[in-house]
DNA sequence: ATAAAGCCTCCCCTTATGGGAAGGTCAAGG
DNA sequence: CCTTGACCTTCCCATAAGGGGAGGCTTTAT
């Protein structure tokens, strides 16, 4: 099949297909004689693999890694592990700074009139300390 | 005073001051004869300003935004409030992505054996389905 | 006089993806 | 037969908010 219904079947677009193909997270695809890149059910699953670690968040280099761990049956399960003990640590970080900013945020809000005045508590605090 | 002071007091860097004066965050700067650009007080409050928006998560658009209306004497509190709840709007769709990520991760990751053998359900996740 | 530090502009790097140009290819229909 | 439209190709640019560093000028201190 083309990139396009290898994309469709897969739920991504060809545009990442060939960047994932030139970032090395999977093979460069062989080519027909018109040079159109030529695809089979397996990379399908591929590429739905790339998707779904994608979906949980995990970066580029981190699918690349799990991707040559799912390749390798002599993997240890710890690898595994690893990479995803890391991946929460970071997230966690991301979401209490988030939870952080939406503390502030929605305490401002709510003593902000919003109205015709322009006296405002979010102004307040950006302008003061 | 010069940018390095500038940056300094603010706790941005200079290469943030140059910025943001590119991007039209803060007004152009005098330059003195050796073509250095000069600052004084005022301007240590406009970058705390930016840098207090920047921590609250706001994008560079925003904080172009609330500059104008803390400038800007007869804005209504209204504008900012509305502002500031699209920006929590936004957070919350993050927060809730990460803590969607989290909670797969933290179920997967926790029965995850992590040792030697090859058998993972992170990995399992990723291919199955 | 010279060296260090600060300033200037300009360009490239990051992440993961989208947009679009310029051009080759293929299938269907007039 | 030829055109149209839908594919495909590569290449370059843009995003957000900076960091890194080159090459060159000025100021400050030794």
């Amino acid at each position: 099949m083309n990139i396009g219904e290898l994309a469709n079947l897969a739920n991504v677009t060809s545009k990442m297909v060939r960047r994932y193909e030139t970032q090395g997270i999977i093979p460069s695809a062989k080519r027909s004689d018109n040079g159109y890149r030529q695809y089979g059910e397996n990379d399908v699953h591929v590429l739905k693999f790339v998707k779904r670690a994608r979906e949980l968040g995990f970066s580029m280099k981190d699918v690349k890694q799990l991707i040559g761990l799912w390749r390798n049956k002599s993997r240890s399960s710890a690898q595994v592990k690893k990479i995803a003990q890391k991946h929460i640590l970071e997230l966690e970080v991301k979401l209490q700074e988030i939870q952080a900013m939406l503390a502030t945020l929605k305490h401002l809000t709510k003593n902000c009139h919003g109205d015709h005045r322009p006296d405002c508590p979010i102004i307040e605090e950006l302008d003061h300390r």
